[in-house]
DNA sequence: TATTGTTATACTCTATAACTATA
DNA sequence: TATAGTTATAGAGTATAACAATA
């Protein structure tokens, strides 16, 4: 047991240990549940949640290619989570625009991802606002951002 | 901005925030630097952790097909840093013995995913401190786990 | 000619099933 | 016959490159 470690080191390993198996089981929980790529479920995020989001904005905000886009939309739209409509001024551009089931299923999955885990119930609730306010000073948000769940 | 919502899940938000991206950013880096996959990286973690590991072995800590193990050995065999090494009673098994340079990547690859992020020089001492605490009470441990990196 | 999106294709990672050698 | 590992094959997910339509 090195008891040499920095406090901080200590408290990333422990976030990460917090984090990143939960984040992967919920992924493997979505996926399974709506039968699609984690990539396609977080295009319909962004989708979601930027008005009039056309094929590239999704490439561009995903990081991937346009061609991945297309075979991510195809999915979605074929799902009935997504529609494809004209851009009115420019008629090679697509805008991809959800579903009222696409916004059910993105919230749904809004939802699965920011439930804390069960290991929060060992604070009090002063201690889950010290550890929130301490958070919230290194992510510069004023008080947990809005993004999208990766 | 919902200021209704929980500490608990503001806080579980933030977390997700610094760990989620910064941990896939650290994959691509060290599968960048290593030219090979993650999965293999994780096997070679296995084998430095776990003297006298046998494939199977492997396979069960990694929750993957015994087969998987067998391409990922080879890849690892071929990059020098392991070794397949008869078992002295059972001429079935083999025992997979990271190399020296094998035990040297697997400690890069740990520094790499132990250092703790800039935000983290946003804390004072004392709060670094604080959240170290806070979070080893969330995960049980003493004061941050040993575990490999996920 | 430049840009948006699609199609066709190939590559990476992982799993399943049939097989070999030893127990 | 049962077990450890391998080989051969197939699948999911993502990228690259050539293409079509519109600007």
């Amino acid at each position: 047991m090195k008891e040499k470690e920095p406090p901080a080191r200590q408290a990333w390993k422990a976030m990460h240990a917090l984090v990143v198996h939960d984040n992967d089981q919920r992924k493997r929980e979505l996926t399974g549940e709506l039968g699609m790529p984690f990539g396609h479920v977080k295009a319909l995020f962004r989708a979601a949640g930027h008005e009039g989001a056309t094929m590239n904005d999704l490439a561009l905000s995903m990081g991937c290619e346009a061609s991945y886009v297309t075979s991510v939309v195809d999915s979605l739209e074929q799902h009935g989570l997504v529609e494809r409509q004209a851009h009115p001024r420019d008629r090679r551009v697509k805008v991809v625009v959800p579903t009222s089931e696409g916004l059910a299923v993105a919230k749904h999955a809004e939802d699965l991802f920011w439930e804390p885990p069960a290991a929060f119930r060992t604070l009090t609730a002063e201690e889950q606002r010290q550890l929130r306010d301490l958070l919230a000073k290194m992510t510069g948000t004023g008080a947990g951002g809005d993004e999208a769940p990766a």
